[in-house]
DNA sequence: TATGAATGAGGATTCATTCAT
DNA sequence: AATGAATGAATCCTCATTCAT
């Protein structure tokens, strides 16, 4: 008798996610072409077959990786905008969070910055990092709009303000890969208080 | 009558650099995994064999490419330290720069960064990284020092600040390697401006 | 209450000729080594792995293959020789026969020819089309001495003639084969009326 | 210094024809994806390497070999129909070269069989083997239509008579494919005598 | 110095077969 | 009986490196 077919489809399930933890740091390590399928499937604790039950591809598993950390990255912006509070604290909550989830898996940007930087990467993730681009900008351009419109911001060109604030963002998440076990990276503290009021 | 000893050995120089400069793009590209020693010697316009004649392999090559590389960013922050103006005006100077340099080749920055971040890199390349991460951070702190101390530099703390800027640097040069040809950058002025007093 | 024991036998044999009827179209065309059991498995429309439990390797598919079609091909000549009518008449039935079948099945010659033919074959299956092709030869030896003996067939050398005569069915086998939706075949009435005499 | 043009040329050509060589009979005992470019590289006793160096795949050097298979059935009935003898010599000398060749070299038949009759083929080998059916089918009924203008060779319709005569050249060449070593081969003198009529 | 033929190890992918359910 | 997840051994192809010329 066979499997149930929700048995299949939650085994299939996990065994993506599980070839998609793995498949990060081998990515992030030794981007795309250096990357060894090999090294996902044992990172993972299968057999190289067996990764090929689940992505067709080296390409489509590094595509389905690009989206979903691209996915996690505008929703962590979505979720900043939402939060219930002044656009400083807004703010603050984004690099918080940021570097906390830097702190804690800092191969995720790698990739994206892989998908975006190198040749004989897929198309397709290309182009999700170039959309994630656009979308990102927007999103913290509406942040800090929402912010200089109070006050609660310095300067007044949203724009601008945004560049740097994310020029910084990237910034910070390349000094984590750069130097994952260093302590030498500013606290988000002090980059806040360069673009929030303190406020009153 | 064999050419001259100087001569020969001009024309080997002027053969590695050559090489080195082909090599720059190619291993930014595709990695140092990724990279073929073949698209270096085709960027070069010579045979695969003659590169062996100049570097004895993939590995040297990068790693002479990374000590050079680090050596040009370090002797950017010397040349900024020994300029006869104001600590902020050193500050501007440098970040002048650094645009400048990284419009001109996008793709310095990025093989510094394979270096310090894939796996698969010699391990010579990634000590030569390390010395530069240190000797860069210590001469950023000294001139940021010096310019807390007339007062033309904010903030007290010159290793944060130092950090800080650092991550902004950082953080330009990774927006110029994602976006060539994007504009998608913030002036260096707001960022100056950001971190010296405008005060006359 | 179980199924009977012969009910279940029938089900397994009627499974196994299903198999089979799969199993030709797929060695015919990607040969012994190109032939996917995935592909037998999804043309038969059961799962990869109910084709082990009849068939326990691909090289017994295949052997029992290459056992049914010289039974087949065996059967067609000594059902041509019981024919009461004359020799030439035999002759004809079986030209329109062979005709007939592969135009039905144009595929299951080629596994023969691949059986002979092709290195990596299972030796039993090669073992088999070797006594197919030694029982052919002598009963279609048999059939035109017969005819020769009563004038009905030309020539005198039977072993001869039947060579030249089987030569035409095989050509005639791999024309079909070759280009199953061509009309460009002979018809079978031009090769008769070579070898029958027309008289009456 | 490097070698010379037209050396490294004649090297070249000569390794390519003989890889074509080793690749006749691999061919034709595996099928085209049974086939491995290891055996190949072995036949022709150099590295698997090196033959990427001349064909750029499996699916290229097939389709040279197809290629070359053609050119020379094609040019074997071209030269039969300019020789200076009478259309029944023609015939006779066609057949005697085709038993001969095939005597040689069992092979090459049986690899534009592969070519026409599998799947996983490349499609430009088969569309060479598709014109090589036209071409001769051609040729074969201009001799055959000459024959009869003069009486030379038996039957009215031209068409008709030489897919006779071309189908049992298919089979003799299967035949001889399937069991090389066996003498059960009608005579080619048997064939002709049925298709040219008896001078005198 | 200069070329490109040659090698061989390594990596992506496929597929026969097994096995838990 | 039936499924499809799982394995691992091939097999094609690439590429750093060497070498004859």
């Amino acid at each position: 008798m066979p499997r149930s077919q929700e048995a299949n489809q939650a085994i299939r399930e996990a065994r993506k996610q599980q070839l998609l933890n793995a498949a990060v740091g081998v990515f992030a390590r030794r981007g795309f072409v250096g990357a060894r399928i090999g090294d996902v499937a044992d990172a993972a604790g299968i057999s190289q077959g067996l990764l090929y039950h689940y992505f067709s591809s080296k390409e489509e598993l590094f595509t389905a990786l690009v989206r979903q950390a691209a996915q996690g990255m505008t929703g962590l912006l979505q979720r900043a905008l939402g939060l219930a509070v002044s656009p400083g604290e807004r703010l603050r909550w984004l690099v918080e969070q940021e570097l906390a989830g830097l702190g804690d898996d800092p191969h995720i940007f790698m990739v994206v910055l892989q998908a975006m930087m190198t040749d004989g990467v897929p198309d397709e993730a290309r182009q999700v990092v170039e959309g994630l681009l656009l979308e990102t900008g927007r999103l913290l351009r509406q942040l800090i709009a929402e912010g200089q419109a109070t006050g609660d911001i310095v300067g007044e060109d949203a724009a601008e303000t945004a560049l740097l604030f994310g020029t910084w963002l990237q910034g910070v998440a390349v000094g984590i890969a750069m130097r994952p076990q260093a302590a030498a990276l500013p606290r988000g503290e002090s980059l806040v208080r360069l673009f929030v009021r303190s406020g009153g």
